[in-house]
DNA sequence: TTCTTATACTCCAGAGTCCAAAGCTATAGA
DNA sequence: TCTATAGCTTTGGACTCTGGAGTATAAGAA
């Protein structure tokens, strides 16, 4: 507590600032988030079963959690089938779809370099 | 086990794979990373403190080890000058402008639909 | 001389997140 | 009755994130 800048709201970077930033880019901080996304957008649609095949190092309850975290963020959307055997789709909705093409620039530049 | 399918290695999606994808993908899915990078970004440089000024709601363990994580990813450089009282700047490396390059789009979508 | 200030962390215990494996729902077929 | 299928949820143990306190050093104040 020194001057009068002790408590300036800080972040003042050049207009533009990411301090708090919840919502989407929270939701892809997490373990295979942005990899889901990329997987789902490269369908049209795919049921669960399939996107665990696409992502064989992630646990069932962690695709789990993903989805709806996805669902509450709006960025897929999932529809259940009322059959027996249950049969579920996901699908990116169109802000997921924005998500997506910002992020398979930052995903092809990954794999190259990994 | 239905057919000839059962042991296929999955995800040969249209030619792309983000299955493993580890390195920096894997670095930049924990709290906080994204913002980082971005942060440190938009600097020619920064010291710790200013670092966290930036960034508020992160506690200064957590940044100090996506510090770490970044430096050995090889995105984020470290110099520490042997002065009295210490001062470390830190850096975006080439492969670390590289990759907010790539995140600045998603980043800039996600603070206005946030 | 001891106290305070400053910087850049590290350490700690508790809370939260991830994992694999097992369980759950329902119905059709052996 | 037993098995198989799909899409999860539950479980318990390991790993990760959290804020706050503590560490090191030397200049300057009391």
């Amino acid at each position: 507590m020194a001057d009068t800048t002790s408590s300036a709201p800080a972040c003042d970077v050049e207009g533009t600032c990411y301090c708090p930033l919840t919502g989407v880019i929270d939701t892809l901080s997490r373990k295979y988030a942005m990899q889901l996304v990329s997987i789902i957008g490269a369908h049209d649609s795919l049921r669960f079963a399939e996107i665990e095949e696409h992502l064989p190092t992630a646990s069932t309850s962690t695709i789990s959690k993903r989805l709806d975290e996805f669902e509450e963020a709006g960025i897929v959307s999932r529809t259940q089938y009322n059959e027996i055997p249950p049969r579920v789709e996901y699908a990116l909705t169109d802000d997921g779809d924005e998500v997506r093409t910002r992020l398979e620039p930052l995903l092809e530049w990954a794999t190259e370099n990994s």
